[in-house]
DNA sequence: ACTTAAATAGAGCGAGCGTTCGTTTTATAC
DNA sequence: GTATAAAACGAACGCTCGCTCTATTTAAGT
């Protein structure tokens, strides 16, 4: 199971408290890691419950228990603290997907379900994260909404350059659709966008792997009888 | 390809109109009609561009040309509009998905297919509404919350119905994976969900309803050379 | 102990929300 | 032409929103 220490709450706070340096007026880098932790851990849970623009600004505060003016050293709008945890998510999908280890290049399946696996088990680790940028990504601004989607693409192609390679190598059919890598996607986000309906059938998240890597592997590749049962 | 008389907005807006005849103060019924359809158009029309919660009435009153009072003839709460159109959608589910076309119930794959692409069929042709309650749905009370979860599970119901026959028929694998219903609606939501990504790579719907035939398919199916090319 | 700067609290601001209601307009019947 | 009811209107209400600002507390350096 992968566990990377990057994907941690903190960890992304960290990265945050990074990259807006400049307008995050708390001076002590530790108390202000602190801080942002806890008001971004609340923001995450009020949103994923009632929704972000439903969430208000006092809300946040008595979640978080940072007064009204104290959040606003930490962001200078409630539109600028949505950019801040959208931003982190897709920074966090591009560093994990876009190093795969050395031993799954070479071969497409396992790399498509390296892929497949480190997508699902990463959203797990950053369930909160996820099920925010899924959620919120549609009501807003066109900048976030072309984050969102260049997102997307991003995945969808490190799967099709996989699926690309595989065809190449003649290990997948030469016909496969080249929708295929679109319909991957969906797969993928079902595990965190209907989390709750997954968890109340009991199904775990290797069984949940294991059946898109079939489902994906049964519909490109070549020879079915040598599929690999790796994670 | 399905065109339903039953899914246009008119016919939607009819159904709606019965159902809420009592709450409903216009009492001329065509009068009530082209009204009330101009109302649902332009508050699904705003609602999928903003959201629902960042739609205001006054917005609505604008998109519709219908006084801010006016409104309220219709319904007396802007959480009553959610719930009229949310039900609509449901209710046009059930009453399609649950009357297969007698040719198509003896055969399981059969079967199945029509299911994928009236699904996809029906979605298309109700797009805004289906965009509408897969987005709204979410962020909303625990009562309308439970009504989409229903829709949905009625749906994976009639996929798993058709799936356990072909098991028994043995058409379809006995090893078929008791959650492949379950990944089947994500791949049917996608095509409504990421309209636009579609339509922008020229993706038609047909070819759409094939692919995710195929893949289902080729995920259950027992002999993969015999698998029929209908839609 | 004193100084100074960082951090905090929470009342207050104008704008915009969902909703109401007294009034005006329109359609119908005699 | 007048009377009556149906329908439409939109200003006004109470409230909550995102955001600001100052008085106050906390902490660090000397």
């Amino acid at each position: 199971m992968l566990d990377y220490e990057d994907l941690t709450n903190e960890a992304l706070c960290r990265y945050m408290l990074d990259r807006h340096r400049e307008t995050i007026s708390v001076k002590k880098p530790e108390f202000a890691l602190r801080k942002l932790s806890v008001i971004v851990d609340a923001a995450l849970d009020v949103s994923n419950r009632k929704g972000f623009h439903a969430m208000s600004l006092r809300d946040l505060s008595r979640a978080s228990g940072v007064s009204m003016g104290g959040l606003y050293a930490y962001f200078d709008s409630k539109t600028t603290l949505l950019n801040m945890i959208l931003s982190e998510v897709t920074a966090a999908v591009q560093r994990v997907l876009s190093s795969p280890p050395d031993v799954v290049c070479d071969n497409p399946v396992s790399h498509l379900n390296w892929l497949i696996a480190t997508h699902v088990q990463m959203t797990e680790q950053m369930q909160p994260w996820f099920t925010f940028a899924f959620m919120e990504a549609k009501n807003f601004p066109q900048a976030e909404r072309r984050m969102a989607i260049d997102s997307e693409e991003l995945t969808e192609g490190y799967l099709a350059n996989a699926l690309n390679a595989g065809i190449e190598a003649g290990v997948f059919r030469a016909d496969t659709s080249p929708l295929l890598p679109a319909l991957i996607k969906p797969l993928l986000q079902d595990w965190y966008v209907k989390r709750a309906k997954y968890r109340r059938r009991a199904v775990t998240i290797e069984a949940y792997i294991a059946i898109v890597q079939e489902v994906v592997l049964s519909a490109c590749v070549v020879d079915k009888g040598a599929l690999p049962r790796d994670a």
